[in-house]
DNA sequence: AAATTTTGCTTAAACGGTTAAATTATTAGG
DNA sequence: CCTAATAATTTAACCGTTTAAGCAAAATTT
């Protein structure tokens, strides 16, 4: 079994002290007066020997870990997949790890791994918060740890975020599905007050309002998160009720719709159309093209991360909130 | 800003030594004979100060970390994603957090990704490895990393591993295919000489050689992983070729197959039929059930979890391999 | 040539824990 | 009441780095 080698093993083959290694791997000759000769020796005998800094040590003397952590509801779900793909990315390039968990929008889950997270000293965290997890952000906030929300963001909490424009999106896709001429438009939607839920919510309500189609919300579907077993159920309740178009508010929704659409026969769009909500490889499968609110998921990573970087360099407490466009890809 | 509470602070507040706060904490009262009283009043001023151990310091005293990496291709394709999420899982019951990378089938991005994890003192890794990776592997064997390989390992490479068994996967697919009465069966595959991607090849020959009907590989459609582009082409020229059915080696190919097959209106399964491989919520949306190879994911995380930690634990240098079977789904 | 500055390097403390060894307090035994 | 044994606690070294402070030699100034 090789041995770790250690900043002392250099210094030993160098016959130097371990801080002069210390300096010149940190690219800090200059200030600390070693002089280019062994600056020279000690940078290639670290190569020759293949030093590979503990990072730990690192961490543990500088506080830093250059380590970001990053919670998710459901690192399977395609959507946060294709996220923390492009946040591993970004990060990567500026030289950060990423340590993730999934939340499953359970807020007691999410408060564990934020602990973990910072025990293990993570410079700063991207976070799509589950309901109910204020106080954990409160937390971070006094404790001084930086960290960005991703998707849907607390009105009652002062933080960075990331989100989409969520009231417009559901506005401008259920405007199109009016402007197809459909009258009793549906919209598929989870039992939850956040943010988010909400803005999409209120995008489609506005929408119908202003055509005199909301009819007090009958069309309206809610399921829960954890007990999809329902969503069957309601969702024929909804097609029972004779609905025409149906607007599906999250990607996961979508697809169950879709499926379930499929199962029953149910013809789209000549017994019902659909709009749903972000991409999924399954749209182009479907027999009929889905038109559906694109998140601009790349955009959304890079500022996320640059967000976090910022907070993570300049110890300020300013906060920005980010606001982008969804795009509305319409396939009719 | 609130402090970060530290072992010392209790033990101020507690009025003993430092060492007796880290003795309670970690459950050693009765080695180090702590009075029951002090420990009592340890473990309760702890909990009135919310006291989280500093996991750096552990980590950098013990040399555990209680992390291990994870290394996929690519976390944002699904069939990663839902491997990815149930390790997270099993690790998580365990004790341990998940740092996680993309290697892209690259192996210089692989290598990168190993040094960044290994010095991040992770106990352990789980590797779906890229060709060409296997240097990393045996450096990781000298260092005395724990590691286990999942989806494919190298037959020159002394390594634990959970795999499925591929040939049969194919052969059995094959044999499936070719009982529906197909002359002409074509197989879109990677170039890879990865040992699962030439077992599912040979899987795939060994059922078509038993008819008679192999034709020197002439149905054989190969693309490469990052020239994508390319797959149109060749996958146009296999359709030209003729073929009545087609098996798909990976579920990446088989998303590609079916759009193309969609987007080129070639009736399925009239004009050709086709098997694919991994699940895939995209398969329940197509106009017609798709049969499937089904590799048991969940068992393959928990094996591969396990692998780790019992060689984490045991420091012992044996190596388990261990061959899962793959579920043919068959739709029709 | 002495005093001062600059250069090149070393020493040692610190980061926040763990743990073997040493020390002190308590109880039991004679 | 003194000694020995045992119980309870403290001390200090260590994990692998970083970095402020110190020191000796060489170079420069006076």
């Amino acid at each position: 079994m090789k041995k770790k080698i250690l900043i002392k093993d250099i210094a030993e083959a160098a016959g130097v002290s371990s801080a002069l290694v210390s300096y010149v791997m940190n690219n800090k000759s200059e200030e600390a007066r070693v002089s280019t000769r062994t600056a020279e020796r000690i940078r290639r005998i670290a190569k020759e020997m293949n030093y590979q800094p503990n990072q730990v040590a690192k961490s543990l003397k500088s506080g830093k870990s250059f380590s970001i952590g990053l919670i998710v509801t459901d690192i399977s779900n395609p959507f946060f997949g294709r996220l923390a793909r492009l946040i591993e990315n970004e990060s990567n390039i500026e030289g950060y790890t990423v340590l993730f968990g999934s939340s499953d929008e359970n807020a007691e889950r999410a408060h564990q791994l934020i602990d973990t997270l910072v025990n293990r000293q993570i410079d700063g965290i991207i976070i799509v918060p589950a309901a109910g997890s204020e106080n954990q952000l409160k937390y971070l906030s006094e404790m001084n740890i930086p960290f960005v929300l991703l998707d849907r963001y607390f009105e009652d909490i002062e933080s960075s975020y990331v989100v989409i424009d969520n009231f417009k999106a559901t506005y401008q896709a259920t405007r199109i599905l009016l402007e197809r001429g459909h009258e009793k438009i549906g919209l598929v939607r989870y039992k939850s007050d956040l943010k988010h839920t909400v803005d999409r919510f209120l995008g489609y309500k506005k929408a119908l309002e202003e055509e005199d189609k909301y009819n007090d919300g009958k069309f309206i579907c809610k399921v829960g998160y954890e007990d999809m077993d329902s969503f069957s159920k309601e969702f024929k309740m909804l097609i029972e009720k004779g609905v025409d178009a149906i607007m599906f508010s999250t990607n996961t929704l979508s697809i169950r719709g879709l499926k379930m659409l499929k199962k029953e026969k149910i013809k789209v769009p000549d017994k019902v159309d659909v709009f749903c909500f972000d991409q999924n490889v399954s749209y182009d499968l479907f027999y009929y093209p889905i038109s559906y609110v694109k998140q601009p998921l790349d955009l959304i990573a890079h500022e996320a991360v640059r967000l976090l970087l910022r907070k993570i360099y300049r110890k300020e407490d300013y906060q920005e909130k980010i606001v982008l466009n969804p795009e509305i890809v319409k396939k009719i």
